[in-house]
DNA sequence: TATTGAAGCTAACGTGTGTTAGCAAGTTTT
DNA sequence: AAAACTTGCTAACACACGTTAGCTTCAATA
């Protein structure tokens, strides 16, 4: 009989959400069913309902997890007594790194959020606009100290974050650079076009 | 009994071809459902398969149609006489300008490419790289001719596709800047990024 | 070793899906 | 007005989906 395999520390909900995610990924929310991740896990599909409650639970652990890894990290960031532009770029590098070393979990959040239903929809679509506005009011608190070029400080949250989940492009191809090299390259343009110099 | 409407030009494919594009840019293509289409268009489901061959065919022609224009518009620009640095706004420029008048298109074309199917979808994988190739070799000669930092071309790339995919926000936003400032910031900020000075 | 709870299995349900067949109504061409 | 073609409809198909019920097997505890 088939058996999950856990590590210590590890639930096989654990498991199961990991694998989710990979799949989600993949295939997409919906396009991904119980039983592509039963045999991902090996297991039958309705050996699963012995661990998790239904399909857009798995959704819902992926997307709130990151979402409040990205929340914990602004407060403690917004609170630094550091210059605006030295913020944003902290913020930055977190993007970066939790991009990369939570590749399928940070993706899925990103473009499968969609699939959520209320009321955590709602509350994830709400959790996404404060963090955005935090983010904005950032910038503009910069721009204000003329560490930063005067531009719409909500265009330009849009575009740093965008620009970074282009990663994910660079996660999946093969002739890569390694991924410090990649960092400082997006800091480079990034940064780079935001100061007043 | 029901009828689709047409204006002259307009043949009744292109009409459930532009529907298909709102649904799918909404809910997704695998969450959109043929049902859902021919209600949008009103009419019954099995209509739809009086013009159209497949609920995938609508995918195919919604990406490529898009893809298309993408590769002839650098087509164009390649050849031009004129700085790599004004080759990069032009086509950031069209890429801004494409997005914002052919919105369900473009975003559906750029996140649900993924579900289209061989031959389509290695064709269109294809299409993409050689596009970003193409678009890398652009900034390279910008480099070598001093026009812009030192860096890595193919990560320059990514971040401009990506980052002007954020527009996608914008268009859904409910306050927001016009489509003039919202160029000109996203001009400023990447380009200003790339400029070597 | 006997007991018990966790974790797996098979079978099946109801529903929604893309798509086809066959026919009726409407429009255009002759 | 007849013929030919286009466009729509109803009904139904085969299948894949998420999930549940009921039972068995394994592993840990007493």
């Amino acid at each position: 009989m088939a058996r999950i395999k856990t590590d210590k520390n590890v639930s096989r909900k654990d498991v199961i959400v990991t694998k989710a995610a990979t799949l989600f990924r993949e295939k997409g929310f919906k396009a991904a069913s119980m039983r592509d991740l039963a045999e991902s896990v090996g297991v039958e599909a309705a050996s699963l309902y012995n661990h998790i409650k239904s399909k857009t639970e798995l959704l819902h652990e992926i997307c709130f997890s990151v979402a409040n890894r990205f929340m914990h990290k602004i407060d403690e960031i917004e609170v630094e007594p550091i210059p605006s532009i030295e913020k944003v770029e902290k913020l930055l590098r977190f993007h970066i790194s939790e991009i990369i070393n939570h590749y399928e979990e940070v993706y899925v959040s990103d473009r499968e959020w969609k699939h959520l239903a209320d009321p955590y929809l709602s509350n994830f679509q709400n959790q996404r606009r404060i963090y955005r506005k935090r983010f904005a009011a950032i910038i503009e608190s910069g721009i204000r100290n003329k560490e930063i070029k005067k531009i719409d400080a909500p265009t330009a949250v849009l575009i740093m974050l965008h620009a970074i989940s282009g990663i994910e492009s660079w996660h999946r191809s093969t002739q890569k650079i390694s991924a410090e090299e990649l960092e400082a390259n997006m800091i480079t343009i990034l940064v780079g076009g935001l100061i007043n110099k």
